[in-house]
DNA sequence: CGATAGACTGCAAACGATTGCAAAAACGCT
DNA sequence: AGCGTTTTTGCAATCGTTTGCAGTCTATCG
């Protein structure tokens, strides 16, 4: 049907072998018949079998993205980024949705070394290390976002504790005291560390640790609901919130706005990790970037390496951390007179809370407007 | 390093040749055999190298499928499903993103054909119609949302003219006189029926066509802010927005959000497609859903249906209509007393002019409220 | 009991490339 | 011209399967 390497090879009447290394580049070739050879491959239209090749270098230029789904942002930008760089470099990028079910992930982990990828970026369940540090004796494979602690294998990662510092010390430095936090489950490394760098900021700047204002869970986005309702029914509510988990935000955003509380002005919102409608919302929401795109730029980066490196790309370097970043948009509002330089000790709560209270009350004004 | 047929051959005491039947099951082999074969096969762990397989049988049990991009809610449906289907039946899914640009997706056909895969789903940019006619030839194709005129490929499109057509008609059943149509590129198919499908339940209605209310152009949000703007300032604005383009949504919402206009109350909003956070939207947002799944596995059965019928799965049938769906949800109000049944004339509009006014006026009521 | 059909099995040639090894050609030098 | 070197080429094996063909076995029947 198409063309071989045969073909070419009685057309330019030499052998196959060396039409083989004239066309691979092989060195082995005089300059004159390697560009003949060039030629006439080209006008008779000649590509090589991948599969052919393949078989017998036991490669395939094939290189797999295994991951959750494609509903989440950071999942997609990574996708697009891994097949631009992939596809730039001469491989074929193979995307595979694993729905963070261990034994999808395993089922798919065994068809694609079947198919003798070149190389693998996976977000690992957590649930197939063994088979995964198996699998890495023969492809060349590098963590993303998540860590599989049953393995060795390098590790690409957000810096969690740093984005949720960042994100936390941004609304303190706005004036904000009491800082409601909605966090993912803390048998999640995500989870834990974006506790983390919350209590760090609050420590850093000698606020207590309230732990009411802290809610963690299994998140989908009616988690998120339930959890922003519970903080603003608490007593004392806080004056902004920092959703650090991807799912909940749908679910707190639709309390706020069927309470039809202000943002920024009765209660600020950060959230972790953008989507595309982000910056068009109004207010449009300021966000920590968990940087998907320099993520999966390094995974790229790290994959390719080993993959070069034949077997020891191993730097001992296991683990790589990829700053987070703020980007301030109009979600989040300074309160009250806060310091404005680092002098003098944070104000007391009480006008806080009566700025809760205003919020109370706007909502059942606007009701009213609305009949 | 993995075990091969030949082991397994070897371990069985038999050739390879008698092994390769057995385990395939290509008839000609004893039951006894056959299952010893099966059970030495899994113990020994053999895993049949698909590169191999494919070099004999010119197959790779690989199906790509081709589309612009990922941000796109329906394409991230349509790879989802895809996926799943194609896993269930044992081949792996190629994802591809083609950005909409006919060189890389020129570029993109010619490597997957190298890679003999077994068939692909393409969304077309319509300007490689002969470079597709001619991979169709070797390669089951199935295109996807988009029609290229310069081909007779198989093409699985969502219903536009009855989407819009259903979405206008709703709005008027529910007392709109006057309503804004933002519509995609009229260069494009589906820019052009979902013109004609609105167009047509006015028509239906009796309801005269108002060129103003109409606004087309090659979208991004910004377009879309400025035509929601435009529809907005006309001197008698629309009662209700149909955004019939997926990438206009946004901007619309935006200018609706600044302006402080109450959905379903100043303005009903009607979108075309659904995206994952319209039903956590608050008011949640009323879409005519294109059918992104239907479509995807629609697209799955004609090519498997081809790919099993070898070449001429040919069945006439050219060009196959997936339907739309009305979704209601709180973004869409029925306006004054619009008659109950079909029965007498639809009312006079002065009324209906002033329901924007009164959006005006709410418009600054609350911004006041705010200071 | 021997012939013969029928059911299994094995040999060996593909599939389209790559690659070690040895032969051939080209070259430089005396 | 003859010889040793180096470059260039071709032969043939190989990767792991599938598959046509021929050969072997078993069973059945005359």
């Amino acid at each position: 049907m198409s063309v071989t390497l045969k073909d070419v090879a009685q057309a330019a009447r030499v052998s196959v072998s060396t039409a083989s290394r004239a066309l691979t580049g092989t060195g082995l070739t005089s300059e004159r018949t390697q560009q003949r050879l060039t030629r006439i491959a080209r006008e008779l239209g000649y590509r090589p079998n991948p599969i052919a090749r393949g078989l017998k270098t036991g490669q395939s230029r094939l290189v797999a993205l295994l991951v959750h789904n494609l509903t989440n942002a950071s999942f997609q930008v990574m996708a697009e980024v891994v097949q631009a760089r992939l596809k730039a470099l001469g491989y074929q990028m193979l995307l595979c949705i694993g729905g963070d079910d261990p034994e999808q992930e395993s089922d798919t982990l065994t068809t694609l070394v079947d198919h003798r990828i070149d190389g693998l970026i996976v977000v690992p369940t957590g649930k197939n290390g063994t088979q995964l540090k198996a699998l890495a004796k023969d492809v060349p494979i590098v963590c993303l976002v998540r860590r599989d602690d049953a393995t060795d294998l390098e590790t690409v990662l957000a810096d969690d504790p740093q984005g949720a510092y960042l994100g936390t010390r941004h609304l303190i430095e706005l004036g904000h005291r009491r800082i409601g936090l909605i966090v993912g489950r803390q048998d999640t490394t995500s989870g834990r560390e974006r506790l983390s760098g919350y209590v760090r900021a609050l420590r850093e700047a000698g606020i207590p640790v309230d732990d009411t204002l802290i809610l963690a869970g299994h998140f989908v986005p009616e988690t998120g609901a339930t959890c922003c309702r519970k903080l603003l029914d608490l007593p004392r509510p806080p004056s902004a919130i920092f959703v650090a988990n991807h799912e909940a935000t749908l679910g707190a955003l639709r309390v706020i706005a069927e309470r039809n509380i202000a943002i920024p002005d009765d209660l600020s919102l950060l959230c972790y990790e953008d989507m595309p409608w982000f910056e068009w919302h109004r207010p449009a929401i300021s966000i920590v970037d968990n940087g998907a795109h320099d993520l999966a730029n390094l995974a790229v980066d790290r994959l390719l390496h080993r993959m070069d490196a034949k077997g020891n790309g191993n730097d001992g370097v296991r683990e790589y951390r990829v700053g987070a970043r703020l980007v301030q948009r109009d979600s989040c509002r300074r309160i009250e007179a806060a310091p404005p330089a680092r002098s003098g000790k944070p104000r007391s709560s009480p006008s806080r809370s009566s700025a809760s209270k205003l919020s109370a009350s706007k909502l059942s004004a606007s009701k009213s407007a609305k009949v």
